[in-house]
DNA sequence: AGCACGCCGACT
DNA sequence: GTCGGCGTGCTC
């Protein structure tokens, strides 16, 4: 057969990616009034499956379709002249979609602010300001009856203050408008924000030492590692840095863990830089995000604070990025789709060849075996300033002991001095609610969550039963369901429950209580915080909430109410998490001149963990630690994958893997252990499974989720059961 | 994911 | 007769 000729050579079309779960990039034609070729990152509007979608233009290229395919063309090109995603935005998503195996158009929205993934105008500079016309001196002019403006006026006084912080005083739009309709007040355009840094505080020798070490490398890639115990001045060095890079011109992205710390992290900031620090995180209103990213995109803004998102945001120059309390789990987010801010940080220093600083009391032990092999810059910092001492942690065995309320008689005793020399005390528990679990006294019945493999949890303000996995609320139930008993009773104690207690303990002392029942919003915990630091003695306590970054000048006493409720955890990530977590507990005391001190009761005070404790720093548990992983051939040593698969129905998602397993390779530096069932294996109705993946290389591993998600996408049943693959999972349960 | 297309059950 | 349930297939 003679082979057809070639046909005309293949039409040039644009390369899109467009937002969809699949792993592929599409092709259009150019739109019809095409004139010129846009650079790679510019937003396109296109026809995608029967509607219309906004897509990133890659590339102009020839189609490397069969010439029979109908292309559709590109409807409109959005961003003209400069592209919203800038070149090294591009690159870092790229390797993000290709790292985490997330599909590419998904991956590239992460870059965009979310108003801009929906194909409007970025945001521009506006009249978002105002100030007065005559300055403060025309506050007098304002009639009595206009009790509002006159105030809101006395708030503006000679300053030009942005609209949204009116608001945020709680100042309606009506009677901003009305000063601006008197001519009392006019809108303006924000001012550029040039930063005027503040007058170094005065540092001690050690971060002196540090900042001139870190500072004579504020240029080029290195990532650095900031070891340094709770209250050592973390924040100092990090401003200095700042300021340093700041003054050449450069900007700085700060990525902390959660919004509960943003409110006075921002005001530290700014008081110290002279300048506005725009916020990036969820609680956010779509235009305060999208004017942040686009501040910082334009440069108007040299710093933005931010949480873990904030890593993909668009910067004109950056020059530094510190993340602080590296070692924190929420840096990882859960749920599609899945990434380590922490890690992408890195990357994206590498990619904008920047120095980054990551900072923690417990650094992570992937980040000290990083600083062993010498990839990263190690700089400890040991010592609180002001010379205020380390807390001294004891150990109280709690077996045995007749309990109140889960405390014994010798933490109630010290806390009751505490109370009484004027001090604060902080109770940690880790368990919400009043109790963790209602139990028939006759027949052991225990109220389960019918969605579930949970107990639910007891509630008395107000009243009902709650599972915290799932959400589910019932009302209490006053018989056994089993044997209709009416004596059911309420196991282990939770926050509300120790809050009555310690009221009841306490008359003469506050007690707050800090948790996310008591918390619902920022406002509500930047409110307790500021009752807490007007108050004398009091008694704090609650979950992790309070053991995040706070700090907490007179609080001398802390006690871990039940250290072994964390202990025993098959996750092979356990023993680090609580050893880190303990440790910031009991940093929280004796932040001030005021010495600390330390209670963890346990009924495993023979556990190492315990004992090493109360003897051994930081960084010594963690070699320890460090040294088993080595031995169990556990990351940081090796590599770790996970596929796992959820459904309704507990065959599906059984059935789903094990097809999968077997139509995967199986190369013989890899080991796959499973499907097998997560720890709690039913949660909201579904069933979840899971297949792990170790190996030597990241390499190794990587590869063989690639091969599984492809494998994966053409199975039948992969519609029947959502699942994903994981590159370094952080919880293997 | 989201949307179209298609093939079966209970409604005016 | 048609409205709409959701299984299946496809997206340049």
């Amino acid at each position: 057969m003679i082979p057809e000729p070639k046909t005309n050579s293949s039409p040039l079309v644009w390369v899109i990616a467009v937002p969809s779960p699949l792993h592929r990039v599409f092709e259009y034609l150019p739109p019809s009034d095409n004139k010129i070729t846009p650079s790679a990152g510019a937003r396109a509007k296109v026809p995608f499956a029967g509607r219309d979608v906004i897509g990133i233009f890659l590339e102009a290229r020839e189609s490397e379709l069969p010439t029979s395919t109908v292309l559709k063309r590109v409807e409109t090109l959005l961003d003209s002249n400069l592209p919203l995603l800038r070149p090294d935005q591009l690159q870092l998503l790229q390797w993000l979609s290709d790292y985490y195996l997330i599909p590419q158009g998904e991956a590239l929205q992460l870059g965009l602010a979310t108003s801009e993934r929906k194909g409007r105008p970025s945001w521009t500079e506006g009249q978002d300001h105002i100030a007065l016309t005559q300055g403060a001196d025309s506050i007098d002019t304002i009639p009595a009856r206009a009790s509002k403006q006159k105030a809101a006026a006395q708030f503006i006084g000679n300053r030009t203050v942005s609209i949204a912080s009116l608001k945020h005083q709680g100042f309606s739009t009506a009677v901003i408008s009305a000063l601006v309709k008197s001519g009392l007040a006019e809108k303006k355009t924000a001012k550029q924000s040039s930063p005027c840094p503040q007058s170094t505080v005065t540092l001690t020798e050690a971060q002196q030492q540090i900042c001139s070490t870190l500072k004579a490398q504020m240029a080029g890639f290195k990532p650095h590692l900031l070891e340094g115990v709770t209250g050592s001045g973390k924040t100092e060095v990090y401003i200095e840095c700042i300021k340093e890079v700041i003054s050449k011109g450069r900007q700085a992205l700060v990525i902390i863990p959660e919004i509960g710390l943003t409110p006075q992290t921002k005001k530290r900031f700014e008081e110290a830089l002279g300048c506005e620090v725009p916020l990036i995180h969820s609680g956010l209103t779509e235009a305060e995000r999208g004017r942040t990213w686009a501040m910082a995109r334009s440069g108007l803004a040299p710093v933005v604070l931010g949480t873990r998102s904030s890593v993909f945001c668009s910067f004109k120059a950056l020059g530094l990025i510190v993340v602080d309390e590296e070692h924190d789990p929420s840096f990882r987010q859960q749920d599609h789709p899945r990434y380590s801010a922490r890690d992408v940080a890195v990357k994206r220093a590498q990619i904008c060849d920047c120095p980054i600083i990551m900072g923690s009391a417990t650094p992570s032990l992937e980040t000290i075996a990083n600083c062993d092999q010498g990839k990263y810059q190690h700089h400890t910092l040991m010592q609180r300033p002001q010379g205020s001492e380390l807390p001294e942690i004891a150990l109280i065995d709690t077996r045995g002991l007749a309990l109140t309320g889960g405390l014994s008689d010798e933490a109630i005793g010290q806390i009751r001095c505490t109370v009484e020399r004027n001090e604060q005390a902080l109770l940690f528990i880790n368990r919400r609610g009043f109790a963790h679990s209602l139990q028939c006294e006759d027949c052991g019945w225990v109220a389960d969550c019918e969605h579930c493999d949970s107990s639910m949890a007891v509630h008395r303000t107000p009243p009902h039963l709650s599972c915290h996995y799932c959400h589910t609320k019932i009302s209490t139930p006053s018989y056994c369901h089993q044997c209709n008993s009416g004596r059911l009773t309420s196991r282990g104690i939770g926050t509300e429950q120790l809050e009555v207690l310690m009221h009841r303990h306490f008359e003469n002392a506050p007690v707050f209580r800090i948790d996310s029942d008591s918390i619902k919003n920022m406002e509500t915990l930047t409110k307790a915080l500021q009752s807490i630091a007007n108050a004398q003695s009091a008694v704090l306590l609650g979950t992790q909430m309070l053991s995040k970054g706070h700090d907490f000048p007179r609080v001398t006493c802390v006690v871990v109410v039940d250290a072994d409720s964390l202990l025993y955890s098959p996750d092979f990530r356990a023993e680090e998490r609580l050893l880190q977590l303990l440790v910031q507990v009991a940093g929280r005391a004796g932040r001030s001149n005021l010495k600390g001190k330390v209670l963890i009761q346990t009924r495993s005070p023979d556990h190492p963990m315990m004992q090493q404790l109360v003897d051994r720093s930081y960084s010594e548990q963690a070699r320890t630690l460090l040294a088993r992983r080595e031995a169990l051939r556990l990351p940081p040593r090796g590599a770790m994958g996970l596929i796992r698969s959820d459904s309704r129905r507990e065959r599906d998602a059984i059935d789903f893997l094990n097809s999968l397993r077997e139509k995967l390779p199986k190369p013989d530096d890899l080991r796959l252990i499973g499907p097998m069932p997560t720890l709690m294996t039913r949660r909201a109705d579904m069933y979840r499974y899971q297949i792990i993946v170790q190996g030597q290389t990241r390499k190794a591993v990587h590869s063989l989720l690639q091969t599984a998600r492809d494998i994966g996408s053409t199975q039948k049943l992969g519609r029947k059961v959502s699942w994903f693959v994981e590159i370094d999972p952080t919880e293997t349960l």
